[in-house]
RNA sequence: GGGCGUUUAGCUCAGUUGGCUAGAGCACUGCCCUUACAAGGCAGGGGUCGGCGGUUCGAGUCCGUCAACGCCCA
């Protein structure tokens, strides 16, 4: 029964259809399918801390754009939804929202409650209270995200959410850990560690982020036992203190009388060797420079090849210790020693080139320079090096071996772009160290592990307890351990758990098992692991892709899933990368309200997969006006009359119209096939456009007729909207299900995507729409010439052509005289050309 | 410093393996309230395809080089 409304409108599909297709389950996946049948999506977690972003909009609608036609070519799609709720975005949040900081050494408050308002100052809570403030706020902004996807529209199946902080995740990803554990692939070592001092936490290579800053060289004097002082420059005066070694390099003439001896540190008078080695640049500063534990990267590599000695004087909140370190034996030097304690490293390097310029040991003023300095991607901070015992899953950086076999993996996977291949092979040609994993967080997957204690109480490292399989997921801060009680936490020959939590990623570089439900729903995982898809950022190959990879790897020796399809970035109109710190972004809720998902969808589909793309509300338009057009569009065609079989399309122009249909199909067909939802998208929009402007205009008359040649058309353009329909329902799916819902059963999200071959034994010439449409198009520019409506009858309207042409022109010379309004259609040999002779006006 | 990408109309972008007079939409101009659509339709103006050099009968497309912008990594 054909239900057409008076007057549609593309306002309030969002609210309707996504209630409708959760009621109806239409994107929900089955049971007892097996793997052929399936098409499964490795659906990138978003972190959910704040409001939603352009750019996250962006990419899902590319992905559910592909989620929707695998769908419609009959597979059973596995589209899962996360949240990536654990981990140090949360945090941050919480701290903020709430106005507290976590003290973890406080007792547990029981009668806590959130604030109404912030705290301010902020006050300090028990970990176990932190930890519950994110779970109510990753909760709330859960459900902002959840309608925010259902109004964009994705097509996931939400039966299958998962969280990367929930029981289950945490269960899987302590396993997957353990396993990793058993097999060698992770291990503990206490090593010189990147930390970031604000948020007193260890921070791995991918988390990174070089910063141009400004800083000094300055020249310092080290003095010899005789003879002159040498000079070094360093731009890190303060860690005078911890020098452990000069270096230069082993060609370099200046210092080879040097090599092996001692000189004493200006202030402090320590003693420390000189040694030559290939790192220290000749060209930079005097060529001679200082090892300090640590200042650098470097000075850890220097450090361990020259097996230096460690002394470390900044603690990990980033201050000087209270303590004169006992290598400092001169009285001056642990006078000097005193005027740093306590203060942070920029005060401390104020005070040390004072006192540098005051003994005369500073040579000239310090040269301002800029230069790249590390910081954690999330800090405020300079990262400082500090030795710390840490977890590490081996990543190929320092193994050539397994490096060679990622390497294998990565060109394997099919990557879409291309192009985007490359970064992920830059990225692990230059890891230099493994993975460190663990965090001294809160709110995260504890590391699941207890340490024996001596009858001193000392902790035994070297062996850790773990706990049983079937126990996971635990909490060693709270659970005890296999074979102990409780009250034996910390008593010496009891035990302590461990403190540290997995980094996100950790966890997250498990999501094709945590969605698949790995050991937890044996069914479901072997029907979708490996995934076939997995759809993300390209900022984030070198983390979240290469560590899922890498986990993948350990567990199964191979790829997580077929292919990886990156999306883009989303930049602000003057094309630099879109930042919430501008203070401009506009709210995705916003813009769907104001020019419907479809729209935003439909910008978000022009873009080419992999292109950075400016943030364009024109492009919204387009699309807005694009959906508008296809519900009249359709309007029009179904108020015509009940259905019509195909068999009844004999009109030279509509068999035309349904070859070039045709073409139409298979060109997005092959463009989606090739993950170019963009060119699909294009080449339907604009055959869709022609098919209005022009096929529209030249049957109407016809089909508001009567008779045979009525129902041809009639026949037509229904066999025609239907395909149209399908053809853009993978973009706009709720215009198109909207009108779907007029005439048909059943969601158009799981009918079928059109072939030509529904279309081909209809078919006819294409030329002759073809050439229908152009001698109209001419006649519509002479009544613009004139200014005239193009209601206005023209006496007479003369085609002159080749022969072949006036033979086509002829199979639709009625359509093409109504629609001109022509009273006489004259039809000529000659060189082509239309005259169009006018009514006289007035 | 290395890598990747981008550079086509005022703006946002197409242009598939080299083959038309280089396209679309927005914006702009003119016309039209035509019973699918005025938050619309029709028509029109507008580009030495970043620069230079090369291959070729022919280059927006291939090669070299330079430049600008963006991102990633040192």
């Amino acid at each position: 029964m054909r239900r057409v409304p008076e007057k549609p409108t593309i306002d309030g599909l969002e609210e309707r259809w996504s209630r409708r297709w959760e009621e109806d389950g239409t994107y929900r996946f089955p049971e007892n399918v097996s793997r052929e049948d399936v098409y499964s999506i490795d659906t990138p977690p978003p972190t959910v801390s704040g409001s939603l972003h352009m750019g996250t909009v962006f990419g899902y609608a590319q992905a559910d754009a592909i989620a929707r036609y695998q769908r419609m070519k009959g597979k059973a799609v596995f589209y899962p939804m996360g949240w990536d709720d654990n981990g140090l975005p949360t945090e941050r949040r919480v701290q903020a929202y709430y106005g507290v900081t976590c003290d973890p050494s406080l007792p547990y408050d029981p009668d806590f409650q959130p604030p109404a308002e912030p705290f301010d100052p902020p006050k300090a809570i028990s970990r176990r209270n932190f930890i519950e403030l994110c779970h109510i706020l990753t909760a709330e902004d859960e459900k902002a995200f959840e309608h925010s996807f259902r109004t964009l529209g994705l097509s996931v199946d939400w039966n299958h959410l998962y969280t990367t902080i929930s029981e289950s995740t945490q269960e899987i990803s302590q396993r997957a850990f353990l396993l990793n554990l058993e097999r060698g692939e992770a291990y503990a070592a206490e090593a010189p560690v990147l930390w970031d001092t604000d948020f007193q936490t260890a921070v791995a290579q991918a988390e990174l982020e070089d910063r141009e800053r400004p800083g000094a060289y300055h020249r310092v004097a080290f003095h010899r036992h005789e003879g002159d002082p040498v000079y070094i420059e360093t731009t890190r005066p303060e860690l005078i203190v911890s020098c452990v070694a000069l270096v230069a390099h082993p060609d370099d003439g200046r210092y080879q009388d040097l090599f092996g001896k001692t000189v004493t540190s200006p202030i402090f008078g320590v003693e420390v060797q000189v040694h030559a080695h290939e790192l220290a640049d000749p060209e930079k500063g005097s060529g001679i420079a200082m090892i300090c534990t640590f200042g650098d990267t470097t000075d850890v590599t220097w450090w361990r090849e020259l097996a230096l000695d460690t002394r470390t004087v900044i603690r990990k909140d980033g201050r000087f210790q209270e303590e004169t370190p006992a290598w400092i034996t001169t009285e001056r030097g642990r006078a000097a020693y005193a005027e740093l304690a306590g203060r942070t490293v920029s005060q401390a390097r104020t005070r040390m080139v004072e006192l540098l310029r005051e003994s005369g040991d500073l040579d000239g003023e310090p040269r301002p320079i800029t230069h790249a300095v590390k910081f954690y991607e999330k800090g405020d901070r300079p990262l400082e090096i500090v030795s710390s015992r840490q977890w590490y899953i081996r990543n190929g950086g320092r193994d050539p071996e397994l490096r060679e076999k990622l390497l294998e993996l990565g060109d394997q996977l099919e990557w879409v772009p291309d192009f985007m291949k490359v970064r992920y092979r830059h990225w692990v040609e230059g890891l230099n160290g493994d993975w460190l994993i663990s965090r001294q967080r809160f709110f995260g997957v504890p590391i699941p592990l207890w340490y024996r204690l001596d009858e001193n109480g000392e902790p035994d490292y070297s062996d850790p307890i773990k706990p049983r399989f079937e126990d996971l997921p635990v909490d060693p801060s709270s659970d005890a351990p296999p074979g102990y009680t409780e009250d034996q936490r910390g008593k010496p020959g009891g035990f302590i758990g461990e403190h540290d939590v997995f980094d996100t990623w950790a966890t997250s570089s498990l999501t094709p098992l945590i969605a698949g439900k790995w050991g937890q729903d044996d069914a479901l995982f072997k029907a979708v692991y490996p995934m076939d898809q997995r759809p993300q950022g390209h900022e984030i190959i070198r983390t979240w892709l290469f560590a899922t990879v890498l986990r993948a790897y350990h567990e199964f020796g191979e790829l997580p899933w077929k292919r990886a399809t990156i999306n883009g970035w989303i930049l602000d109109p003057d094309r630099k990368k879109m930042s919430k710190s501008k203070g401009n972004v506009i709210t995705p809720m916003a813009l769907f309200e104001k020019y419907g998902s479809d729209a935003v969808r439909y910008w978000a589909a022009s873009a080419r997969p992999g292109v950075d793309t400016a943030f364009d509300e024109g492009q919204m338009k387009i699309g807005r006006r694009l959906a508008l057009k296809i519900l009249n569009a359709s309007r029009f065609v179904l108020s015509l009359s009940d259905d019509v079989s195909p068999e009844a399309i004999t009109e030279p122009l509509d068999r035309s119209m349904l070859a070039g249909l045709a073409r139409t199909v298979e060109e997005a067909t092959a463009g989606m096939e090739a993950f170019d939802y963009a060119r699909a998208l294009d080449v339907t929009e604009s055959a869709f456009w022609e098919w209005t402007d022009d096929y529209l205009e030249l049957v109407k008359g016809r089909a508001y007729g009567d008779g045979e040649a009525a129902a041809s058309a009639r026949a037509a353009l229904q066999l025609a909207l239907s395909v149209f329909l399908r053809l853009f329902a993978p973009v706009l799916p709720f215009v198109t299900e909207e009108v779907w819902s007029w005439w048909q059963e059943g969601s158009v999200h799981r009918a079928p995507w059109p072939r030509a071959d529904e279309l081909t034994p209809y078919a006819g010439e294409p030329e002759v729409l073809e050439v229908t449409a152009e001698v109209l198009s001419l006649v519509r520019k002479a009544k613009s010439d004139a200014k005239v409506s193009m209601r206005t009858p023209a006496r007479r309207v003369v085609v002159t052509d080749v022969p072949a042409r006036l033979e086509v022109l002829r199979l639709a010379a009625g359509d093409l005289a109504e629609a001109a309004k022509a009273q006489h259609l004259e039809l000529a040999e000659g060189e082509f050309a239309v005259a169009t002779e006018l009514e006289d006006v007035g």
